[in-house]
DNA sequence: GCATGCTCCATGCATCTGCATGGATCGCGC
DNA sequence: GCGCGATCCATGCAGATGCATGGAGCATGC
């Protein structure tokens, strides 16, 4: 009897097989990340500031709401709230409000921001290539994505712990 | 003219592509890794505590050298030690010289570290499961670990920053 | 044997992070 | 229009992290 799930027609993964991909996966993106931070290529900013403005680059208006760059990011909502305030400091950001909800904070690349992203970003793009191109070739990048991102879209699907 | 790499022998991926592949294992790693974070199946640990004691439990006489332990780790030595002072307070692991080498810390798993891991161990591969099984078959998810497994061991061969 | 540079780990210190909480606004039922 | 729970963001505070540095032991050349 197969199982009810829809586009998915394989055999059902063991614990064990889903334990180990995992572990795999997590490895290497730890690896990675860790040789990319310590690529000379962040100017005086962090890799979670750079993944804000990052975001807000791709947003439409370059803006975004704090709840929105909440998302996707790394941080709780109270630590990127305080991130948003040391890059309007630096004067990379700019915060205003939010048409017809006064609760919400809009958040803005500046130009400054905006070359700060550009520049880092081409250097970034580069790091990443040297370290990926070795590994694995068009073809085997390609498949990577899609299974990473249809990891990433079927957690949309799945209920939380609450 | 093809390049000079070994087992290599598609196309050599763009930069695009290469950013793209990594973006997408990025986000996938760090969407699951905030659904595992909250799950509730961590005690009084941090990921990060029982990524120690799991390194730990695999390790010959589930002991290895501060140094050792920081190879795979997410922190840097510093935090490291001081994490592993933290495990050493609450009874979970032990510090020990090393033999023929009085410069290295012996880091040991101790019983109560070792229960505390397999407990919050079977929680946790059971919440990968959770997480992993709905998106991928057991075919995919051996070609995922397959190229996540090389892009990982490939960074051993490629030189860093300095 | 000894100087010199390197490796391994610990610690002072500033900063960042997360948790708990609070204040303001929104949405919804009535 | 009003009450009440939910949402959005900020802030106090304790603890964790990273950077810079230091001290001790090792390894190498002479």
């Amino acid at each position: 009897m197969t199982s009810g799930r829809g586009r998915d027609h394989g055999r059902e993964p063991t614990t064990r097989e889903t334990a180990e991909a995992w572990e795999s996966l997590f490895r290497a993106q730890v690896t990675l990340l860790r040789r990319l931070q310590r690529d000379d290529v962040w100017g005086d900013l962090t890799l979670r500031e750079y993944d804000v403005l990052f975001a807000l680059s791709r947003a439409p208006g370059q803006t975004l709401r704090l709840r929105d760059l909440g998302e996707g990011s790394l941080l709780t909502q109270p630590s990127l709230s305080r991130l948003v305030e040391r890059l309007e400091d630096d004067g990379l950001v700019a915060r205003g409000p939010v048409a017809g909800d006064a609760r919400g904070v809009a958040v803005t690349l500046t130009d400054a921001g905006a070359r700060a992203q550009r520049e880092i970003g081409r250097r970034h793009v580069r790091s990443i290539h040297r370290f990926v191109a070795p590994a694995l070739d068009a073809d085997e990048l390609a498949r990577l994505r899609e299974l990473t991102d249809r990891l990433r879209a079927a957690q949309r699907d799945i209920p939380g712990p609450r």
